[in-house]
RNA sequence: GCCCGGAUGGCGGAAUUGGUAGACGCGCUGGACUCAAAAUCCAGUGUCCCUUAAAGACGUGCGGGUUCGAUUCCCGCUCUGGGCACCA
């Protein structure tokens, strides 16, 4: 009987879809344990050979848990809200809605056929009402909360207008806050809310028609489209994403994250440790002091100069009658570039000076105040002193402007370049002469501070997430002006509907939102731009845990019993955007109590890329001939991507090639040893580079199971690499001779005989090696061994059912139908899935204090630590007893004793 | 420019974290079965020297070092993948 994986694969789908075997409830007899995807936007392109993969990795997770008496929450859902849906819907008219369907169906007939354990009871779509309902609460929630520094957590609003009423709160007395008119106390507290509504610099797209996140920018131009991006000033609805800076910061070593996406968060969030200085400023006969944020406080005595951003409000201050046509001038050109332009100039110094003049605090000396774009506004004050001699960026304006500079550090050469190390004995500074750099940074602060010239300060790189985007496929703002007045719609109206429209397009900048009919709340007009992406994937996770709750996001029963994700499994490229937003976003939910953890995702594994293998043919330049890659120096030939299915180990097949296309029909070739060899690239799996493997194909030439085995197999979870169909047959054979063991032609061969000592070796040497690769996500070592152990046990002629049973289970994570379909013939009547991992059992430990460890190349080795002072008596001795100890095992072949006088003992056996 | 990773046969990748480098799979070569093919099975397969074998020498990007012993640890390079990039 052979393996039928075709009907064994339909068989098993079908009955867990039937059974419901994979749903999950709350089980307080059992350790929990959250499994979880990214989940997937449903593109119109449908699901290639790599997306799977990292689904196959943490389905083989959550299987395991399973077997090892875990409760396991694995669910899978949609994001569906977002960009590429509309843009479709703008181009063809048909609604994101319709699009998305379509998409998800598709998606989910791909997924089903590779055998994934979700409960998909639990599964939802960010664009369905009941589901961003629960967007739109935490949006409330965030307007109705206030980041309170003191007690370092988001607090209710009520509480901080309670302050300015009896206290007073940072500038507010309690006296200006009665006085203040309705709009104006609405203004006061739009400065605290988390979730605000503010002027700022923004990332405009035009292309887009809408504005961006940092994380959504890249190099200057959209990374959705890749149109071109500007700065301009707009009012938006804003997330305080920089008041938990430090705690996102912290809170990372508590992760079990990989480093260089720590890294990578530590990067965005940016942390720098410094000095906020205060500079007295003249401006004419106007004195006016200005603060200015730097790290370097032990520079101070060499400010030549100090730099506005042009953005900076204080440009108008600090302009002198004289230079205002120039500063002008100057602003005006500034406006003008493009983020892109801006980005590509970083070279060319440009600025203006101001006629105003700084003071410096230290030495009471006058420097020239200068405007140039080189200077943030958005970051520290938008003001700086400039030490062009410790500052390459100060350094390079000094040069082209011809500011001096003043070396500050001994022996620091400053005639061709600036001298940025942190590193060497001041010089020219004052009291800080003779110290080196780290402790000068140290007193100046300290003298700062005595002095009362300034005060230490931690700025964040990491910005404000701007929350509005003037498009129509997202959740809408549960938000209406009353007077003019934001305010939040009452939680029970929730969900506002997404309305229904004519035209998707944007027109002058205005939303399409704005042409929706009564697009009004009580007669008042709701707010007409809708969130961005990130808003329905920032706490998807927590609704898995409740799907279905209409009182709550998540309940607290539920959300004490699934706490935060155990495993969470995704690619990099989310590490700036929704990983942060995420972790904002529970943190958040934290502080006002709604949930039980302050972090979302435990531990994280970043899935590598598959990445295509595309084939070449070589067209010999003129003509229809064409050259098989030996050869193919000896003439002039240009390269074509081919079909990577006409193409067999990359070996052409000629017919397939003529066929491929009418331009190809009377195609000549060049062949070598009477074949045509193809060229080859790794590149990224695309259409217009044929060479995109669906998941399907597989499944329909060798099943989901070996899709399944042969994605892992093919290398570490991690590491990105290329799909390369060549190998599937070996883990296609694998399976195959699995499945002899149980049956050979006509007979099933499983007996209750019981084992051998070698067949139970071969079986607990996997058990433990299973065990201790899936725990670290080794996948591929783990196969390795399962082909190890079944080569042995079918050379054995192995038909306990002592042994092949609990082999069945062991395969289970891996290949969930073979697994399935031979427990059931083995008399099963419960699923494979409620088994349990066997115990693992081959660690012996035999006489003379040798310690037999299984090792895995078909050797194994004792090995016993001498102390240095043995005798070569002693070493003698614990070589003849291990020796012994070999024999006892019942290892003959001792193939080498290394014996290293005085420390270690090895005796190697075949 | 700054910050993380990598580099091992023809290929994908192992190596119990300092102990026979190249597990496992692919590919390739030869053989068995077959009228034949597929499938399956067996043997071989890092390089060099050699008719073959034994035996040897050389081998984990390059150059040094520590060690009885280094793919693994340290120092200095080269190449490569990724992230950040006027953040004061």
């Amino acid at each position: 009987m052979d393996y039928d994986f075709r009907s064994i694969e339909k068989k098993w789908q079908k009955r867990w879809a039937e059974d419901k075997t994979y749903k999950t409830v709350e089980d307080p007899s059992k350790p929990k344990f959250y499994v979880l995807d990214m989940f997937p936007y449903p593109s119109g392109a449908g699901l290639h050979v790599g997306h799977p993969l990292g689904y196959i990795a943490s389905d083989i997770y959550a299987r395991y848990k399973r077997l090892k008496g875990f409760n396991v929450l694995h669910p899978m859902g949609y994001d569906a809200f977002g960009l590429p849906a509309e843009q479709y819907a703008i181009q063809t008219g048909q609604h994101p809605e319709k699009t998305t369907t379509d998409n998800v169906a598709r998606y989910r007939s791909q997924l089903d056929r590779i055998g994934f354990s979700f409960d998909w009871d639990r599964s939802f779509r960010t664009c369905d009402p009941d589901y961003y309902k629960w967007t739109q609460w935490a949006f409330i929630r965030m307007f109705k909360s206030w980041y309170d520094p003191e007690m370092d957590k988001a607090r209710p609003i009520n509480e901080l207008i309670a302050k300015f009423e009896s206290t007073g709160y940072d500038d507010i007395t309690p006296e200006a806050w009665k006085k203040a008119s309705a709009k104006k106390k609405s203004d006061i507290l739009m400065r605290y809310r988390i979730a605000y509504q503010g002027e700022t610099s923004v990332n405009w797209c035009e292309g887009l028609g809408t504005v961006l996140a940092n994380d959504e920018v890249k190099d200057g131009l959209s990374v959705r489209g890749g149109f071109p991006v500007e700065q301009k000033k707009m009012t938006q609805w804003q997330l305080r994403v920089s008041a938990y800076a430090g705690r996102l910061l912290d809170s990372l070593e508590t992760l079990d994250w990989s480093d260089s996406l720590k890294e990578m968060q530590r990067n965005w969030i940016g942390r720098s440790e410094g000095t906020e200085m205060v500079f007295d400023t003249v401006c004419g006969d106007i004195h006016k002091p200005i603060t200015i944020f730097t790290t370097r406080a032990d520079t101070v005595f060499g400010v030549t100069f100090m730099v506005l951003a042009p953005e900076s409000e204080l440009v108008d201050e600090l302009t002198t009658p004289e230079q205002k046509e120039a500063v002008a001038a100057y602003i005006k050109e500034v406006k003008k570039k493009t983020e892109r332009e801006r980005i590509a100039e970083t070279k060319t110094v440009t600025g203006v000076f101001s006629g105003s003049y700084g003071i410096n605090p230290l030495t009471g000396e006058k420097v020239p105040i200068w405007i140039s774009e080189y200077v943030l506004a958005g970051y520290g004050t938008g003001a700086i002193m400039a030490v062009p001699a410790h500052d390459s960026r100060d350094y390079a304006f000094a040069k082209k402007f011809g500011l001096p500079i003043i070396p500050l550090i001994e022996g620091a050469d400053v005639s061709e370049q600036s001298f940025d190390a942190k590193e060497g004995v001041m010089i020219n500074s004052g009291f800080l002469n003779g110290m080196n750099v780290k402790e000068a940074i140290e007193a100046a602060k300290d003298y700062v501070e005595a002095h009362g010239l300034g005060r230490r300060k931690t700025n964040y790189r990491l910005r404000d997430a701007i929350f509005s985007r003037q498009r129509y496929w997202g959740e809408p703002f549960p938000i209406y002006y009353k007077d003019g007045i934001a305010t939040p719609m009452p939680d029970e109206d929730l969900p506002l509907l997404l309305p229904e429209i004519e035209s998707y397009k944007s027109k002058n900048g205005e939303p399409p939102l704005a042409r929706a009919k009564d697009w009004t709340y009580g007669g008042h007009p709701l707010e007409t731009s809708t969130m961005p992406g990130f808003a329905g994937s920032s706490a998807y996770y927590l609704r898995y845990m409740d799907p279905h709750n209409d009182k709550a996001l998540v309940s607290a029963e539920a959300d004490k019993y699934w706490r935060n994700v155990d495993l969470y499994v995704g690619g990099t490229e989310h590490a700036t955007g929704h990983l942060i937003y995420s972790r904002f976003w529970n943190k958040f939910l934290y502080d006002l109590g709604y949930v039980c953890e302050d972090e979302p995702f435990r531990k994280l594994v970043n899935q590598g890329m598959i990445q295509g293998r595309s084939n070449f043919v070589y067209r010999v330049v003129g003509t229809n001939k064409f050259v098989s890659l030996g050869l193919k120096d000896q003439y002039e030939t240009t390269e074509i991507h081919v079909d990577i299915n006409i193409v067999h180990n990359d070996k052409l097949d000629l017919e397939a090639f003529k066929a491929w296309r009418p331009e190809y029909n009377d195609a000549e070739f060049i062949l070598e040893n009477g074949e045509y060899i193809c060229g080859w690239a790794v590149e990224k799996m695309s259409k217009s580079m044929y060479n995109v493997v669906n998941p399907d194909d597989i499944c329909d030439s060798y099943g989901a199971d070996t899709l399944r085995l042969y994605e892992m197999f093919l290398g570490p979870v991690e590491q990105s690499k290329p799909w390369d169909t060549k190998g599937i047959d070996g883990v296609n054979r694998f399976l195959r001779k699995f499945w002899r063991l149980f049956y050979d032609r006509d007979n099933f061969l499983v007996t209750d005989k019981p084992a051998t000592p070698a067949e139970l070796k071969a079986l607990h040497k996997l058990i433990g090696k299973e065990q201790e690769d899936i725990e670290s996500f080794s996948y591929n070592t783990t196969i390795s061994a399962f082909m190890i152990a079944v080569n042995e046990l079918s050379d054995l002629k192995c038909n306990s059912r002592e042994v092949l049973e609990p082999l069945v289970v062991l395969l289970c994570p891996f290949a969930p139908h073979i697994a399935e379909e031979l427990w059931e013939r083995l008399g099963h009547t419960t699923s494979v899935t409620v088994a349990a991992f066997p115990e693992y059992k081959a660690e012996l430990t035999v006489e003379n204090n040798v310690t037999y460890p299984v090792s895995f190349n078909g050797k194994t080795r004792f090995m016993v630590d001498m102390p240095k002072s043995a005798s070569p008596a002693e070493v003698e001795a614990q070589v003849r007893a291990m020796e012994q100890t070999a024999k006892w095992v019942g290892e003959q072949n001792i193939v080498k004793v290394i014996v290293v006088p005085g420390r270690i003992v090895n005796i190697v056996v075949k």
